[in-house]
DNA sequence: CCTATCATGTAATCCGTTACATGATTAT
DNA sequence: ATAATCATGTAACGGATTACATGATAGG
């Protein structure tokens, strides 16, 4: 117990075994990888590893099935539902890291050949469409089920800033720097 | 030498060293705080770690001072050229990554008091409304820069971005969830 | 029944962060 | 001259990724 500090991961793991009631690890992996893993993306591993601190850290139970694969199930305490509840009910949420490569390769755009600048803004542009594609389709299918609205709103964001770097990278190809 | 691998950070120390020339350590830190620094942060001791590290590979190459404070001075091999070269011809730029924690308290909004989720708007609201005035400041300082041309779209892209983000909270805020 | 793939988990490594520490410089 | 702050660097720790490993299940 205590003295483990808590990352985001710690309160996506909270968050997604409170949602579910209690999860196995493996099931935490799918709900990440048809939800949150479009724009949080991670090892699954680290939901082995992460559940089992919050268990350390008392946020957390495990009951082992007895026989066959003997897996790890868990489920949140009453001192997992308050730090989540304040981790939710603290509107701060400061610390956002955009980790672009493509951000990067335009910053030292000027050490090459301005084609390959193009050649980036092209390859993002390809990018971005395929990931719009992409929500939009998830977008329709989830539209009007009342229990994923928040994970609505989330996708809705995310189609948000796609688009807006959608058009940043088309504004850039129409009128490439020279 | 060899078999380090390379991560963004070092492409990241690779082309700041590179468009300087050379430099310390605290150089490269004074750059990014004046430029990436505003979207890509970490720690000044990853800049000591990370240089020490492209040495090893080959890629950068050390010049302690005679005297004084003996500091560390670091230049880009010709290995090191080549490196940084492949990275920037290759516009392939996957593995963008997105760590909002705004994101992650929205997708759990409902495991919480809507009211929560309101007033995250608003403070979302707020901080990106800060962070637009700056970017805009500096954009306006920057603009004419011929040399600045990259670090300018650089932040045209941020700019763009924030933007979205705004706009996505303003209309949330507009129509918050209940 | 055999093989391929999926399910589930662990171990080792490395990057990144936090914390600390000491040498220079400026202001008072 | 002393304190305060800036400049510069290192050490230790922990979280995140990579790689590996084994048990189940389904298809042929």
């Amino acid at each position: 117990m205590s003295s483990v500090n808590l990352t985001p991961t710690s309160y996506l793991v909270l968050g997604l075994v409170a949602g579910l009631g209690s999860a196995t690890p493996y099931e935490m992996k799918q709900m990440v990888a048809a939800s949150l893993g479009y724009f949080w993306s991670f090892p699954h591993s680290q939901l082995y590893a992460e559940s089992d601190r919050l268990v350390e850290a008392g946020l957390l139970e495990v009951d082992q099935e007895e026989g066959g694969r003997r897996r790890k199930r868990y489920s949140v305490t009453a001192d997992g539902k308050r730090a989540l509840e304040a981790w939710l009910s603290d509107p701060a949420a400061e610390g956002a890291e955009t980790r672009d490569p493509g951000l990067l390769k335009l910053f030292f755009g000027g050490l090459t050949d301005p084609a390959h600048v193009e050649a980036l803004a092209l390859a993002q542009i390809e990018h971005h469409r395929q990931h719009l594609a992409l929500y939009e389709a998830i977008e329709a299918a989830i539209k009007d089920s009342p229990d994923l609205r928040f994970p609505y709103l989330t996708l809705r964001l995310g189609i948000t800033t796609t688009r807006a770097n959608l058009e940043f990278w088309e504004e850039l190809a129409a009128n490439p720097p020279r």
